[in-house]
DNA sequence: GTAAAGCCTCCCCTGCGGTGGAAGGTCAAG
DNA sequence: CTTGACCTTCCACCGCAGGGGAGGCTTTAC
């Protein structure tokens, strides 16, 4: 199976199969005299593998890390076990932080709503943010 | 004032307020004859307004519009009023996908508890996450 | 006078997950 | 024999918000 063939089976590009390879996640295809890639069953496990592990929000990293637990010692359960632990505990921090974000953009909406717009002070660009609002988080990264 | 003087006042590196420069958010100043920057007190309130712009969740993009908006026309406040609407909304969607994205991990963190090592299957990298499964989300960015 | 800060511009680097294009090889059909 | 689809490698770029450091001025302190 040339590498246009497993695309389409993926629902992937060729160009994103290739950029895997190089990332990590998929292993070096056997080659074709002609120079294509040759893929067999087992690449399109892999790539279903690794959609379903994005979809649990590993990065490529992460899974390439998974991956190589395996080669290296056998079934990496315990592994990914504890990646989804350490996971659902960064989703609930960044969970708690975008609520609490999005509780003060509520505020400042509603003191927007307010305020009178003509007595908008020249000096700041807009009085609807306050400038020296001491509460102001760090920039909340979204990372 | 030098640009390592206002740095210091508002709390950041002489480096990002010459990045602030040529993104479009502060206005350049005066140089001296040196050829250094020469800053009044405007661009520290500039500063200030910016942080607190960043701390409400708005983009370097979304500041330099919100500026443009009160230069072209007065006080931005409707407009700012709609990027934070947009906002929160945003905030609310993405809380929601973080959400759903959490018990899925947790319920394939649960899984992996549950499930049994030796029966792991050759093929796949790891049984505790299904390569199959319908039910996947299109990997969840979290930009 | 001289050394140390401080400032200037300029370009490259980061992480993440790819995407786009150029220049060229290969294979099947007409 | 040529066309077109497919493949190869390599290099560059996207957004986002800066950070690192080179090589060269200016200002300040002793």
């Amino acid at each position: 199976m040339r590498i246009g063939e497993l695309a389409t089976k993926a629902g992937l590009t060729a160009k994103t199969i290739r950029f895997y390879e190089t990332a990590g996640v998929l292993p070096e295809p056997e080659r074709q005299p002609s120079g294509y890639r040759d893929y067999n069953g087992s690449a399109l496990a892999r790539l279903r593998f690794v959609k379903a592990a994005q979809a649990a929000g590993l990065t490529l990293a992460e899974i390439r890390q998974v991956i190589a637990v395996r080669d290296l010692s056998g079934p990496p359960c315990r592994h990914v076990a504890d990646l989804l632990d350490t996971h659902a505990a960064d989703l609930d921090r960044r969970i708690a932080e975008l609520a609490a974000l999005r509780d003060d953009v509520q505020r400042l909406r509603d003191r927007a709503k307010s305020l009178d717009p003509s007595r908008c002070d020249d000096t700041a660009v807009c009085h609807v943010i306050p400038a020296d609002d001491p509460a102001a988080h760090p920039p909340a990264r979204i990372p």
